[in-house]
DNA sequence: CGACACATGTAACACGTTACATGATTTG
DNA sequence: CAAATCATGTAACGTGTTACATGTGTCG
């Protein structure tokens, strides 16, 4: 729902036309993350259909101004004064894939963590250094918020995965079979048709 | 694309059948991620629609078993052998959030970085404590590096929000404009008809 | 002239998610 | 008996993502 809400939150600022959002979207969050156009006209679509924008007609320069609707609107200030809900945190593939190696025969748990370890490295050498002057202007102050998560994402999962390595000397964990079948309740065989 | 490489890493132990394979995901991962029944049914097919899995009759106790493919062997292999790409993070709700409220006139970014760091504080409390003895079973071990994941991912979180609070005491962004209109490029009104 | 940025759009697909239907069996 | 659990499936939808088509204006 990101890109969604965030189209909504620009436009509440006022009309646009559907490049100029990708260029605000990435002014406004450090250009970290590419936004294919297409998805800008798709969601607007979608957004059009929800009743939350409106399609403008083209101006002289054939620029279609999208302009937000009072729902719309609405829905914008709900989105950027609730908090984000992490309650039950969203699947982390890495989480998973390691959890599931580490249970599993096949799989070099070590191997795959060492890995890991080193890709987050680089990529904690590759991030820009933050410097937050005190008269940033609020496009660099949205990038160092946006740099800062980065840097905390990976720095924890460098800690992570350097305490599952020590983990794993102390424990080599087995894999894990299959769990014996119980005794079947509910439906037998063959007794839903269509 | 998780849950479809999981199912099939797990499948690649042996057949499973439907309602096996969401407790299999469960145990091996820390019962941390509800897995909704009838998407396993619903991954199960596209599995074998794209030729990763076959789908077995029924036994005499009414279980429909499904076997992995050799394929579908390679492939949760190859999954499980390399490293997950973060090299271009995934968009994270949270932080485009804050960077849009940062830039954006309506919102109230402290507040709600406030209003995050008292959620995360309480999710870090409601952590189950890090128990990794020696001799844990592998089950044990995999949650334990879910749980660590989701620790370290808090920490982080409540790292990175105290040091935007920080940065906002000394710097109050102000609102970016929409960007001003540069002299229009490229196709004038009207020249695509369908 | 050719390449590239600007600009709008369409179509298809992927995965994830949920709601619903159906029914047997166990347990309180 | 009623409720919960086991079990299989269907149908529909949502967002995100990409590939493609089309065309103009600018710059080297």
């Amino acid at each position: 729902m990101s890109v969604r809400q965030s189209l909504l939150a620009i436009l509440d600022q006022g009309p646009c036309y559907g490049y100029q959002l990708r260029a605000e979207f990435d002014r406004r969050t450090g250009s970290v993350w590419p936004l294919n156009v297409g998805q800008i006209y798709n969601t607007l679509e979608r957004l059009e259909r929800d009743g939350l924008v409106d399609r403008g007609e083209a101006d002289d320069q054939g620029h279609v101004y999208w302009r937000i609707t009072a729902a719309g609107s609405a829905e914008a200030a709900a989105w950027l004064s609730s908090p984000v809900d992490r309650e039950q945190p969203a699947r982390d593939e890495l989480a998973i894939k390691l959890a599931l190696a580490a249970t599993l025969p096949g799989a070099d748990v070590a191997a795959l963590v060492s890995a890991q370890r080193a890709t987050a490295l680089r990529r904690l050498g590759a991030l820009p250094p933050t410097t937050t002057e005190p008269d940033a202007d609020p496009a660099a102050i949205a990038a160092a918020i946006v740099v800062a998560a980065q840097r905390v994402a990976v720095e924890g999962e460098l800690r992570w995965l350097e305490g599952i390595e020590r983990m794993l000397t102390e424990t080599r964990p087995s894999p894990l079979p299959l769990a014996a079948e119980r005794p079947r309740r509910g439906r037998p065989a063959g007794s839903v048709r269509r």
